[in-house]
DNA sequence: GCTTGACCTTGCCATGATGGGAAGGTCTAT
DNA sequence: ATAGACCTTCCCATCATGGCAAGGTCAAGC
């Protein structure tokens, strides 16, 4: 790499997949993928029909595994990338968003919690040793109705 | 329905499979699924072909639907199954998978919890107005690298 | 008997995010 | 020119669940 970096603005890379893959983190399969749903649009083709990235789609991967590492679903990311590329945009709907998701976020985690404690007060009363006598499964085969 | 409630022992039902679904809590797909991937054997058909399911299968059913509710997979439901029908099983067998669950369970609760926790000092600091500054949308475009 | 409506059958398709693999084209270094 | 790495598209699988469609069955009422 020579020194060009100097002049950044200048500076148009141009990667394959493979490379963008490495550059963002995100797998090829899964940008062909975004492609394809349309999250990622105007990608270039090469003369022997490659796609190629520029920096502009580089950072948008980048946003797409930032968000999806905060556990934002496509179409939320969807709607959030609209939100970074439009400059008019108001924060308060990207609060929104970020809010509705955590609440989301806390309602999983409390179902999750509640299986998690439900599960291991049956651990902690069964003996585990060879005796075939478990709370676990008395449990899981009570004809008590729950709801 | 006649006073047979008394010899419970001679007490066979035989519903269809909506009558066991309305009983069991688990939709009739469901079923039809759970038999096709092998957890509910040797269902019984009428002569229109109909399924027709006795107290044991209710019993079975019931079980496959708390131990869904408990977060068991079909395949680790597979395996509870054959516990409780084994008689000689050792109940550390059951307590081992039951303690595997719930570290698996902690694990997603731990990675759900870091997402909300990120995304929430992201919230937090976001004004929420009509500005167009917004440090999530700002996060989520960081060039700086994260692992 | 015949009709109607509720219920059942099988089979296919869809979800959401991801990976795997096959068959075939392109590029680059030797 | 050839090998090997990389790319293309297309199809399939996961996991638990639901929906729909075309057609068979059953029970009740006429």
């Amino acid at each position: 790499m020579p020194r060009t970096e100097a002049r950044k603005a200048a500076a148009v890379v141009s990667l394959n997949i493979g490379q963008a893959a490495e550059a963002s983190g995100v797998s090829a399969k899964m940008i062909r993928h975004y492609e394809s749903i349309g999250l990622l649009h105007g990608v270039d083709r090469s003369d022997g029909n490659y796609r190629r990235y520029d920096e502009s789609q580089l950072h948008s991967l980048r946003f797409i595994k930032r968000a999806r590492g905060l556990g934002f679903s496509t179409g939320e990311i969807e709607e959030l990338l609209g939100l970074w590329r439009n400059p008019r945009r108001a924060s308060a709907e990207v609060k929104r968003m970020a809010q509705r998701h955590v609440a989301d976020l806390d309602a999983k985690i409390d179902e999750l919690r509640s299986m998690r404690n439900a599960l291991s007060d049956l651990a902690r009363h069964c003996h585990g040793d060879q005796r075939a006598d478990c709370p676990i499964l008395e449990d899981l085969a009570a004809t008590v109705q729950r709801t």
